[in-house]
Formats: structure tokens, C-alpha cells, sequence
DNA sequence: ACAAGCAGTGTAAGCGCTTACATTATAGGA
DNA sequence: TCCTATAATGTAAGCGCTTACACTGCTTGT
């Protein structure tokens, strides 16, 4: 069941008449082989069926043409799509991508980066700024180029292909308060070892401290589900005090507030009005349609492969801060 | 810029003053090391911080750890999920996920294929059955074990995981049928490229075909998305015999028909009733809920993995079945 | 006409690891 | 006591490729 002993560059070079250098030399740098002596060679590769060896190409150059990439999660829409992009344009520079996810967890992560630097991984992508002192002196030590995604920070010593999560959680707190909300909740994912959802809070919090008579309950952080956000919904509303809107860290736990209001006869808007985090297809989908913020995923996921690939080849590229934007829908309304 | 010169196995060798060989072995057997030597050289790696050298290791080994998985897009949060299991299953084995989309193309397919293979995968994971014969003789020639995933087939020369979609979607279609619905539409997705589209539209045709007076619409093929899906809905209301129930090929298309039926002002059930298929977050989150057919995205992508990990170790492992089932929603209704 | 430059090719030395085989040490059985 | 089986380790031959360097035969400027 093993495979079929494969040709080899020797055979080509025999069947070619050629040396085995001019033969690499001829699929790595066409130009520097002459005309005829390449047809020759690539007849010979063609009848042959040669495909280069992997490992003995890895060895010889030290480098595999794979890139890494640990994101928290594939099931997430947000991480999937951009990972997606990713793909395409790292494929169109014949790298490939190798996977792994982390579920929001940073001994995992760790873990996952190891394994794909032993892959063999020339470099990796990364989501999110923030991670322990192991991670980064073994990144620093093994010399790995790594983008980060998902975050934007003014740092010239890493490089990031993102957005300000504060920033943008601001703005919708402020777009919150603009439509006169004052008693203000918020669910958010676990912060204790994600920066972005960390940072969203902070937005949050930031802008509604600033603004006279504004509350912000306590913020409650759950698993990004769309039942954990029910569950986070129905513990909102038991407060003594409950809210007129609340601001959620991303749009599944919205849209998990909306179906658990629904459930439970609570009318959305018009009793608490709620705003999402992504723009993902299900803010568009779920009735009423969430206010959101709308993140640049295919954006982020082309602008990091860039990167990368200028990474890769020995280039200094410059980090890049993607914006936000707010899609008005139909979950946020004035507060009457 | 380029990675410092990382301890190789000569040098742990040397400090650990054991042979390469035994080193090797400690790592790759190591109930055939003395316990003190092993000891002896784990703390030389530790000392030296060795990592052994991919390249190396897979050029002596003929192996690389690596799985390829081409999917037609991780965009869809079907495959996504799937994939996510998969990748989280053969971490645990230490092998490494690498993965590539065709976007419901086989020439792309074929490419990327190609591609990964090239890449040292050991194993691929492909989706559907059906490909072009290039793409059958290419797998056969480099004898590359795969395993098809989101279909079955009893076809003991290749290894399923996967649930038969032809079956799931007679299913479906006769629940419709016995809502007493007789004049009946379907949009799927494009079938000329994907087996498992045209697999559901046989499956419903046949059923509807096997029914007295009911009628199946021309279907409507499109692409996997909610504005096509929308599309697809107008198309089809603007029939001069409108359909009473639109059977679905997936959730998306689903979704998108019942968010366009808003925007039209027409109600879904009560007007039209829609069905979808996969179960995916979407169609428990839009309103009407989905009567969809659930997939086991999960246990496909463990129970691929599984078959992987066989396959990988030289056993003969069984193809799959998995089995769908319907979940009964909102959005079909019996026909007044 | 000749040195210099250059394009095209070949030679051969590794890259770091695995593994078949050889060697040595040790214990148990006759 | 000697022989043999077994466990532990070493030796060294590759695995298939890239690439520094050397070489050859032209073209070109002077």
C-alpha cells in the first residue's frame, strides 16, 4: 500500500540529458535555462509524471512554502470567511495553508503554534494581539514571521492586519447613547484570554462612563453561542433594573438575544433594543435585522496574506488598520 | 532575517554522547531507549532546545504528519464546522491540517489537489463523489488515500463518511407532499460540478414524479447565497402557477428566500411554505424557523477523521453511513 | 585580435533525519 | 562453563533536492 516509487530528478535528468541542477533550476528559475534545454526538460517531467519531492525540497532550501494559521475557531462565520481569503490569495503564490484553532485558548494556541512551526510552517497567521510570555519568546526565538489579524495596534515591531476593537465598540456606544439609551447592558465573549472581545468591553465601557447619567450594568461574558446569549439575555432582563439596550460583542450572541426575546414574548426593539459586532449573514437574517458593526473580513483576510507573503520574502511591510463601519438595521432604535 | 541556526541532531548527539541514531529513537520509539539514556537525551534537547527538522524528518521518513482537506469553501458554515472537527480530531494524532478550497469548481479542485499533494500530504479529504477522470487517474496514480465525506456510496474501492443525499432529500420532499403541497418548486445549488446538489434534486424529483398530481416546477439552480436564493424566489413567484411549498437545496438558499419573502411582503408559511436543508445556525435564527434536514456536520468530520487515521496506518476501514433526519420548524405548514 | 563579460550548464557538497545492519553487553539455559 | 537469545546502542548509507562554484563557449568593446 505504499506509493509507487516516484520518479525522481535524477530520472529526469537522465531521460533529459541534462545535470539534475539544470533541471531545479529549470522548474524554480525558468529564465536562467535556455529555451530548448526547458522543453526538453518539461517533456521529460511530462512523460516521467515527476513531481517534485517534498521533503527533499524543504531540506535542501529550508523553506516549505506553507504558511500557519490558529484563529479560535473555523465554525465562527467571521473567522471562516476571512481564513477563506486568506487561502485564495496565499494559493495564488502556491503557499499553502495549514490550519489549526485554539478554541480561545491560549495554552492551546501555544500548543498548535509548535505544531505547525514543526510542520514545517515558514510563517504563521495569528488573531489577536495579547498572548502569554511563553508564546511570544517562542515565537521570538524560533525567528517565525507571524501577522496578526483582527486587531490593530500602533507597534512597529509586529505586524497587524486589523482594526481598533476599542474604537469601534466606542462608536456604537456612542451611537447607543446618541438614540438616548442611558441604562445600557452588555454581552461580551470570555475576555480573560481574548483581547478583542477585551477591548470591546473597554470601547464600551470607556464611552458610556463618559456620558452623564449613562449606566453600563455589570457586562456579562459567555461562550459565543447563540444560546449562551439567550441565557446572558434572560439574566439581563432579571435585574432589578433591566436595560433599554443592550450592546453585544458580536452578532451571535445578538441574534441569540433576539430569538430568546422572541421566546419569551420580549418585543425587539421596541421593549430593549440590541446591536450585534461582525455583519455576519446572520444580521441580516434575523428579524429585526441587527444593527451592527461591519468588520472588513474579506478585507483583513487579503490584507494579512499580503503581508505575509511581503513578510516572506524578506520585505519590511508596513502593518495596516482597516475601518469599521456601522450598518443601521432594524434592532437599535430612539428611545422613546 | 533568517532563522538562527537551530541545533540539529548531531549536536544533541554530542552533548547527550549517544549516536544520532538513538536519539531517533528515543523520540520516535521510545520504549526502545534504556530509561536512563532517554533521560539522558531529553535533557540535551531541553538544554539545546532542539526541534527536529521537517524537512529532514519527512525526506528519510517518506512521511509528513500532513492531511490535505480541499472543500469547495470554508465560507459556508456547513463545511466549516465539519472541517473544525476534523482538524481538532487529527490534531490529537499529530497531524496537521492542510487546507484549500476549489470554490465548487473541479478544475480548481484538481489544482489544489495537486497542490497539496506536492505539499507532503499524506491523505486527502475530498467532498462529493463525483470529479472529473483527471482528477480520478491523478489520486490513482500517486495512490494517495482519501476519504469522500458528505456523501455515501456503497462502493467498497473508496471510503465514505458521509449520509446519502439523494435518500435525505426524498425525504424532505415527501414531508411536503404529505402537507398535501401538489404544485412544488426547488432551488439548489449549481448541479453540473457537485454531486450532492444533483443528488438532492434527483431525490425530490423522483419523489414528486412518484406522486399523482403533484407537479415539480423547472429548478432553479444557483449559487450558495442569500441574495441568489432571494433571486431564485422572485423567479419563481413570478410563474404563472405559482408553487405552495419551495423545497430548498440548503439553508442559505433557504434563508434567503424567507428574508426576500419579507422584503416582497409575502408570509411564508402561510402564502408559501420553505424548506431547507444542512441545519445550520441560520435556520433556527430566521423567522419563520426552517423545517430543514439536519446533517451531522460533526460527527461527519470526526467519523472522516477516524477513517483518516485508519487509512493512514495501512488498515482497511469501513466506509460510513450517517444518517439525516428531519426537524420539524415554522416554515412548512399543511396546505389549507 | 584579445580580454572581459555573460549566458548556459555541470559538479558535487551538503541539508537533517531514519533505519537496515552490525556490534556489544548481558542474562538465561544446557 | 559455554552458547545463544535479547536488549541497547552505534555505523553509515541514503532520502531528493538546492546551490555555490567551476567551467565552457560566445559575444562585445577596444
Amino acid at each position: 500500500m505504499s506509493r509507487k516509487a516516484s520518479p525522481t530528478l535524477a530520472d529526469v535528468a537522465k531521460t533529459a540529458k541534462v545535470s539534475t541542477a539544470t533541471i531545479s533550476r529549470s522548474i524554480n528559475e525558468p529564465d536562467k535555462v535556455a529555451k530548448d534545454t526547458r522543453e526538453r526538460i518539461e517533456k521529460a517531467i511530462e512523460v516521467l509524471g515527476y513531481t517534485p519531492n517534498f521533503g527533499g525540497r524543504v531540506l535542501a532550501s529550508n523553506r516549505s512554502n506553507i504558511v500557519g494559521a490558529v484563529i479560535p475557531t473555523m465554525a465562527n462565520a467571521m473567522f471562516a470567511s476571512g481564513l477563506q481569503v486568506f487561502q485564495e490569495v496565499l494559493s495564488q503564490s502556491s503557499y499553502n495553508l495549514l490550519v489549526a484553532s485554539s478554541g480561545y485558548n491560549t495554552d492551546t494556541e501555544l500548543q498548535q503554534i509548535k505544531s505547525l512551526v514543526a510542520q514545517g510552517a515558514d510563517g504563521l497567521l495569528l488573531i489577536g494581539s495579547s498572548r502569554p510570555d511563553d508564546t511570544t519568546r517562542f515565537l521570538k526565538l524560533r525567528n517565525i514571521p507571524y501577522v496578526i489579524a483582527w486587531c490593530y495596534q500602533d507597534d512597529s515591531s509586529r505586524h497587524f492586519a486589523g482594526f481598533d476593537n476599542t474604537k469601534a465598540a466606542a462608536l456604537i456606544a456612542k451611537l447607543v447613547l446618541k438614540k438616548g439609551h442611558r441604562q445600557i447592558a452588555m454581552i461580551a465573549g470570555h475576555a480573560s484570554q481574548n483581547d478583542r472581545s477585551k477591548n470591546r468591553i473597554a470601547g464600551v465601557a470607556k464611552t458610556i462612563a463618559a456620558q452623564k447619567n449613562a449606566t453600563l450594568l455589570p457586562v456579562v461574558e459567555t461562550d459565543y453561542s447563540l444560546d449562551s446569549g439567550g441565557d446572558a439575555f434572560e439574566t439581563i432582563m432579571n435585574c432589578p433594573k433591566p436595560p433599554t439596550a443592550i450592546i453585544c460583542g458580536n452578532d451571535v450572541l445578538a441574534a441569540g438575544v433576539i430569538v430568546r426575546a422572541r421566546q419569551l414574548g420580549i418585543e425587539i426593539p421596541k421593549e430593549v433594543s440590541v446591536t450585534g459586532f461582525d455583519d455576519i449573514a446572520l444580521a441580516t437574517v434575523v428579524t429585526p435585522s441587527l444593527t451592527t458593526v461591519r468588520v472588513p473580513q474579506l478585507e483583513m483576510g487579503r490584507t494579512a496574506a499580503n503581508l505575509m507573503l511581503e513578510l516572506l520574502s524578506n520585505k519590511q511591510p508596513k502593518s495596516k488598520e482597516l475601518q469599521t463601519e456601522i450598518v443601521h438595521r432594524e434592532s437599535l432604535i430612539e428611545l422613546c
